[in-house]
DNA sequence: TGGATTCACTAGAACGATCTAGCCATCTGA
DNA sequence: TCAGATGGCTAGATCGTTCTAGTGAATCCA
């Protein structure tokens, strides 16, 4: 059935008339062979489809340049992060071995198959273990926390300004001539505190009332928070989150208000859901690609022996689109 | 900063007082050990943190009980195939090595790191490689294609049986009470061809007009598709998938047309856009999970030497949610 | 010219498991 | 009592690589 077993060094070598170690020297292109013997081990392989076999591979050197990476099958976010992972490794000469968190299938239980792979350094993607576990983690390899950056010291993070992107959002709303701006928080979601104090704070700062109502990561939680605004109602939304953001429009729409005509709505993410061509959320963006690929340069550096644990925290910005406008003379009562 | 080596077989084995091939067997829980020995060995193992090494093991013992899944990053419907994978693979005491299909990592690179690592067996979601590669591999190791039934005959496919779906649909919109039915169709999208003609003769069968709108996999599609049911309005339209049904929602919203009262949609994969609360979209499961769990049953039976290569089929069901209903009787020209 | 250095290459020992063959008791049965 | 089975255990080979320590020849430099 499964024809011949595939071929190994060994093969390769007696075809090409040389030792099984200067095989291995030319398929790592490291240095210590002629160029003629090189071209000619080289067709060897070739004619026998010779490829390395990773795992004797990982198993001899002590180095295996692999990454893990671990990211959550219910999180359509994270496959974003892992696209732009391969390809920053890529460019490092690195591998990813990736392992999932699903349904029966714990953290601790993704990251501990990485370890057994023999990864060398692990990105955990919102890792929601413990501050303990992953210290007990990060003291046999380098460990990156990706969008969480309260992982404790033991481990590096990278994450998004959450105080930044907040105040763009006001920033782009106040210079669009709004003043009565609301924020609907995300509950008890991770950043939502940080986000809602920035809110107050930047909107404090612009001399503005901050108009904080309770919200959460998803849309029925944006549509509950929608109805408050029907009474007393804002010009502007800045939402936690794009599909909370959803929820509020779905809730304003529901009630006759346009957006943006009537009221304008910010997002947060710039995730898939903002670009849908049918919603075109203006939204602001985490740039998990590129969050992701600095988590990849952060771990290689560690091991490639840069001092302790750093916390990269980068910059969002805005991601114009249609749900954000001037507010309109008729829904402004005073100047 | 790693701290000391991870522990090996000989530390558990110097630890216990026994030698390695004693403690390799009691960690297989293999025959050839004494209850007490067995006992005293996984005490030492526990003590030293001794987790085996998953390279060294692959590479060692011929089964490897590795299954290589592909996905792509692209495709957020993927990650709950992945998921059931887990959990259908654990069942059997087989693992899963994934290998994502992302941007600037064709699905060769992806099989072929699988390959790599020794997997046994190969899953791969909806591939797009030729016949003639797929048979490559086939003829290396058993390689299931899932939600592709068209890999070719050297490959064992799990699939949905696209015609009894729309059945399914057309079924359920004529025991509304519609009889004005469009189809959105998928253009060339995969399966889009075998939707079309099961709804064709579905209709026909019914003694009602195949009614078909040219249409594609994302909701611009489904908008520019939508444009043409406002002058010749349907009363129902089954949408080649939920994408396709949220464009055309739009566009009949647009022109104030309401959802399900003046006219049903219906839409396919039910995925997560379908389950969207402010949705709602009543939809055609392919029941992803499930096919998943028998992609990983079909791999391993072929593993554990069952015949050639089977193509199993899996039925569809509808999900009932909010936007199907019976005609309204103004909407209903003649009986 | 002759010692040092460089270059192309090789033999053999790792890596950490599993597998095969075999050893030494103890048990069985005639 | 002794050949044969059986159960518990071990030594050593093995998987397919990479790494270390060399070897022999050519080259360099004074």
């Amino acid at each position: 059935m499964t024809g011949k077993r595939r071929p190994t060094l060994m093969d390769v070598a007696e075809a090409a008339g040389v030792s099984r170690a200067l095989v291995s020297i030319v398929m790592r292109d490291a240095p210590g062979a002629s160029d003629a013997t090189r071209r000619r081990v080289q067709e060897a392989a070739q004619a026998l489809g010779y490829r390395p076999d990773s795992r004797a591979r990982l198993l001899r050197s002590s180095r295996t340049r692999l990454l893990g990476v671990s990211f959550s099958t219910s999180q359509p976010f994270h496959a974003e992060i892992v696209d732009a992972a391969y390809a920053a490794a890529q460019v490092r000469g690195y591998e990813i071995a990736l392992s999932a968190v699903a349904n029966g299938r714990p953290e601790s239980r993704a990251v501990e198959a990485l370890l057994d792979l023999g990864c060398e350094a692990l990105i955990l993607i919102s890792p929601t273990l413990g501050e303990q576990e992953l210290a007990g983690y990060a003291a046999r390899i380098p460990v990156v926390s990706l969008l969480r950056d309260d992982a404790g010291e033991s481990v590096d993070s990278v994450s998004s300004d959450d105080h930044a992107g907040i105040r763009i959002a006001v920033e782009h709303l106040t210079s669009l001539g709004h003043r009565r701006i609301a924020h609907v928080d995300g509950g008890d979601a991770v950043s939502a505190a940080q986000r809602r104090d920035a809110f107050r704070q930047e909107m404090l700062a612009r001399g503005l009332e901050p108009w904080n109502i309770p919200g959460g990561p998803y849309e029925e939680a944006g549509m509950e928070a929608g109805k408050q605004l029907r009474d007393k109602r804002p010009t502007a939304v800045v939402a936690f989150n794009d599909r909370c953001a959803l929820g509020v429009m779905e809730s304003l729409r529901a009630v006759g208000l346009r957006v943006p005509e009537d009221v304008s709505v910010l997002g947060y993410d710039d995730s898939q859901f903002a670009r849908l061509s049918y919603v075109q959320l203006s939204s602001i963006s985490q740039d998990a690609p590129l969050l992701a690929a600095a988590a990849v340069e952060r771990a290689i550096d560690r091991l490639e022996g840069s001092g302790p644990p750093a916390h990269l925290v980068g910059t969002p910005h805005l991601v114009l689109r249609q749900t954000t406008a001037p507010p309109s003379s008729k829904s402004q009562p005073n100047g």
